[in-house]
DNA sequence: TTACATGCAAACGGTTTGCACCCGG
DNA sequence: CCGGGTGCAAACCGTTTGCATGTAA
């Protein structure tokens, strides 16, 4: 009774010509037993509560390709190296960001604004500030190359 | 001819019983002399090349300040301790995060996905995934607290 | 005059890496 | 058998902090 997700990274991992480790196979295991979110502490605390031994850099060298194959999201990357940008005189905005030369465009949309105090609303949520971070290619980099 | 920035950030320290001085007011105008983004060591090594003396942990100081007093706003905060959600076999979904308790509430709106596709047809960017964060207050932490 | 701020350098903590050994294909 | 993987511990690096000194109000 293998689970679907096994099946997955196995063919994502051969399709690189990378293996299918029992450490990474704990891994999967142990992401996918995870309620909601974690951080890669969190993960190995988790593991070694129920006697899996994996090393800490073995989490953090599995993690990106479980994000690569689509298994896993990434949220909430919070606080560390942060960037800023000064708004006063300007205008709140979202960014799309692209993942190939890094360009970062400004985005606003009245509507996206509304629609997320709208959503908020009805979540009885009291919302104070919001990031979007839309990544992707721009048209200068989606055209150059053939694909991703 | 005093800046607009200035007299807010002025006003905002003096309400907190905080000094003005001439570090922070350098830093200021280093921070609405940028044109877009910036981390603080772009700050630093740019007021460095004017010939501005301020310290990397001035910065790090005041950048906290301006960003409670509302002159600028944390984008892009990347790389850095991250936080993961498996996704597959359930849908993508953005967060509302509760700044008291640390709540996260999960979201999904097909409107608000769609509007997001539209917007990026408009701007030609191929659009892989993206990252909503809505911050505020949780309906519980909200009616417990006076105020925020 | 007296908190609060600054600069420096050391400490912190999440993440990455070098290396010797291990193992899946 | 061999190229990739693992664990360990050290290195990294952005950020925070302790402390002696400086300064705005």
């Amino acid at each position: 009774m293998k689970r679907m997700e096994d099946r997955v990274f196995r063919e994502f991992l051969q399709k690189k010509g990378l293996k299918f480790t029992k450490e990474r196979a704990a891994i999967l295991k142990g992401v996918f037993s995870a309620r909601g979110h974690f951080d890669p502490d969190d993960l190995l605390i988790k593991m070694r509560g129920k006697g899996i031994r994996v090393s800490k850099a073995s989490i953090y060298r599995t993690l990106p390709l479980l994000l690569e194959s689509g298994l896993i999201e990434q949220v909430l990357k919070v606080d560390k190296h942060a960037h800023y940008e000064h708004t006063f005189g300007r205008g709140h905005h979202d960014h799309l960001i692209c993942l190939k030369c890094g360009k970062v465009i400004p985005l606003y949309s009245r509507k996206l604004e509304k629609l997320q105090e709208n959503l908020c609303r009805k979540e009885k949520f009291k919302c104070l500030t919001h990031t979007l971070e839309i990544r992707g290619y721009c048209l200068r980099c989606n055209s150059k190359s053939g694909l991703s």
